[in-house]
DNA sequence: CACAGACTGGAGCGATCACTACAGGGACGC
DNA sequence: GCGTCCCTGTAGTGATCGCTCCAGTCTGTG
């Protein structure tokens, strides 16, 4: 992209200074808690920075969820490689278990997307929209993660189980992050083991139910 | 409260048309996104007017929070009767599609619910910390619905797997929310009635589970 | 009729918002 | 040494923010 790699490195430098800025402000306070002013206050660096860098707060926004969303998706074990223990009901627990410290430990991504995804502004901000995009994608990973777990039946069924289960699987996650937020006194490792056992259950008894 | 029911009956009907308003746009925009030019647009009603009504920004929007709880609490099931039809699956399955019925019918409490959940400030703005009393109001009353439908076994051991439940049971529905306002393709109805089997399947091996 | 109290109307306060114009500084190619 | 380009620093812009002042209007009471 920027040409000049090693003339001048002190302004890549600066845009991740303000993309971690504004991560941590965004994912606390949202899109509209989010100011620049904030941001310069946290960078030490000055508005006309802010905005050489990014053309408006909208996409500094959009390029923050991305730069969140990528540093999530490579920390997070990826939903293509496989445990491969032999009995799925482990290996859906591994899975369940990683995503869940994944979403604990590093919370900023799954915070900003979920407050991106329950605003609704008259004009969409890019960074909602590619919110949206992203969750998507996952959803398709999870979705192409559980087909392979569930291989084995009729594969237009095991598709049509997988996509519930990935809804399903997301919407957990969701709820386990709200849970944490909001409710005191979660024992998240021990409650998304027993989780997990019940969403493999529940896809089993998915998969051998009369279409 | 206000001892002029009869003098000017004007005043209330104008305070109910503030907080109709503050919850339809708070729903939508959060508390950043909710301005007090944007309610006075709604309503046709001056600033003074809104500040005559409440004390501030703050106040009217925990007020807000507070009216929408209540409406939702009324138009919903409650969770102290319950359906007896004898079938305990049956039981949940029919409460859990109420519940995300009334989620999905009238989405205002939820919402602003899960975006004041969500939002971090430095200091604590009222109508968050209301929403998380009354979440922890909810989150009981479901415990107790769960430990009637769970009652039979230990004591103890019903009420530690029904406070699980109903921490589980309040997670699903937040996302179910998120999934329905972020994903596309959901067919609520359905979903709902599968996932309550296995949720009730889960209370099931919970409570057989040895301690 | 006078008075009181409940609300509204309009004008405007200082602070903060997103954003910009523009003059430089520092490293590089020549 | 000179010009070029990347990036920062200063000092703003008009718009909107939450909020207030206060005169005026309306309605029921004595």
């Amino acid at each position: 992209m920027r040409k000049t790699a090693r003339r001048h490195q002190q302004g890549e430098e600066s845009r991740l200074r303000i993309l971690e800025a504004t991560l941590a402000i965004a994912a606390e306070r949202g899109y509209d808690g989010t100011s620049i002013a904030l941001v310069t206050e946290a960078t030490g660096l000055p508005p006309s920075s802010v905005y050489w860098h990014f053309r408006n707060k909208d996409e500094l926004l959009a390029e923050t969820l991305e730069f969140s969303y990528r540093r999530w998706r490579d920390t997070a074990p990826t939903w293509r490689d496989r445990t491969e223990t032999g009995d799925p009901a482990e290996e859906v627990r591994d899975r369940l278990q990683r995503a869940s410290h994944s979403i604990a430990d590093r919370p900023e991504f799954w915070r900003l997307g979920l407050m991106l995804g329950l605003a609704n502004r008259a004009k969409e901000p890019a960074a909602r929209r590619r919110y949206i995009e992203v969750r998507t994608e996952t959803r398709i990973a999870i979705r192409t993660w559980w087909e392979q777990v569930l291989a084995g039946g009729d594969p237009e069924r095991g598709r049509d189980v997988a996509d519930r289960m990935a809804r399903f699987h997301l919407a957990v996650m969701d709820g386990l992050y709200m849970g944490i937020r909001s409710d005191r006194g979660w024992n998240l490792e021990r409650l998304v083991d027993l989780i997990a056992d019940g969403v493999y259950a529940q896809a089993v008894a998915w998969l051998g139910e009369a279409a």
